[in-house]
DNA sequence: CGCTCCGCTAAGCGCCCGCTCAGCTTCGGC
DNA sequence: GCCGAAGCTGAGCGGGCGCTTAGCGGAGCG
């Protein structure tokens, strides 16, 4: 487990979007985007931020939304990348849904200005780009429910409604991403643990674990 | 409990607008800026939503921002409400607990237009607005630490970091405004059962409760 | 009946938005 | 050393924004 800012294993964030001037933009944009929200944000800003004029962002993206929409794929890729190692993990469903809350809280904490925009700009893109992220995140819901109903089926975990468990759980880590720093005395590792903690109350796992923490 | 729409005991839910006409632009506006956000609604759109011209909008409200703020306060007032008169309840503090909780996420869900803007267009606000409701908003949070804190002291509940757990079962209710209805197979009702039961095996409390449910 | 006030509208002001385009620089290939 | 392509800029376009202002119609009142 790494302790680098941005959980999730690349060296660089945004490693893979490849003009470094394109890189330079969609960075700027995540930032503005996570401060002020995509429709408060201005291309002469966006651009600014990269140290260009406002007709060089043009060269690389064709719209403004183009930006938001790469933003929001790599996100949930990675997002869901977090989730499925996770879930391939060694152990019983217990260990696999604590390590996979917990690094996904981590990734909301550590990288919240890229994950509030991940998680909270998704309606202002168009029909299109939204339905291909929206089947993203049926993925990410997937992941989630399969641990759960593992657990269920091993008699791990004490679960009355796994659909709507499932849900709570997702929400809960994504929220994170709305409060955290805001006036926040925990660091991501810690609110990682804790969330780990509470979900595997909520699941009803016994205490006990399998010899984990 | 009623089964009103607007869960919180009002008959109409912004009675409290008083010229009838500043209400119809008020909820026009909750309409409005729930649904595109904010910074993306026009005050033409809000106008004609109310049935009215674009400047009849600067006889009741100084500004626009002034709309989310009016929209803010008495949301917030409401929720605060809600939840402190579950606070009050009779019963030990799971009881008032889980019903603070299932009030509380009746009326994000039931309510969700409304809640979706008190809870998400926070930061559109300026300083001084923002400063009031942040005022409002940490007077939520004492009124749900307080339960949990008596829980605890009561040999009732079993939590590790109250602080933290607090965030977290207001985090969980509060992004009930983001996903329900969605593609939501459940009813408000539904929701704040669940979510009651989520919260009270979160912080530990015995199973057996004091008789109720 | 005439006057005042109030709620509202039609028109529009000044501004800044997303985005475009002609032209400048830089640089690799030959 | 010349050429074309690529990357970027300065200037600016059409349009829609938040908000203002002059004036209209009708209700209340003497």
């Amino acid at each position: 487990m790494s302790t680098a800012e941005e959980t999730g294993g690349d060296a660089q964030p945004w490693g893979e979007v490849t003009p470094d001037a394109a890189r330079r933009l969609l960075v700027a944009a995540v930032e503005a985007f996570a401060e002020r929200g995509y429709h408060a944000t201005t291309t002469r800003d966006i651009a600014g931020r990269a140290g260009m004029s406002p007709a060089a962002l043009y060269i690389h993206y064709k719209t403004k939304e183009e930006l938001l929409h790469r933003i929001s794929r790599i996100g949930h890729e990675k997002a869901l990348d977090i989730l499925r190692t996770a879930a391939r993990g060694e152990g019983g469903a217990a260990d696999r849904l604590a390590d996979a809350v917990s690094s996904f809280v981590r990734w909301h904490a550590g990288g919240r200005t890229t994950a509030r925009v991940v998680q909270y700009e998704l309606d202002s893109l168009g029909p299109d780009a939204r339905a291909e992220i929206l089947a993203l995140r049926r993925q990410v819901d997937a992941v989630v429910r399969a641990i759960i109903e593992e657990g269920v089926a091993a008699g791990e975990f004490d679960v009355l409604d796994v659909h709507g468990t499932t849900l709570a759980v997702l929400s809960l880590c994504i929220d994170v991403a709305r409060w955290f720093n805001v006036d926040g005395p925990y660091t991501p590792e810690e609110v990682g643990a804790l969330y780990a903690d509470l979900v595997l109350r909520m699941v009803g796992a016994k205490p006990e674990g399998a010899g984990r923490r």
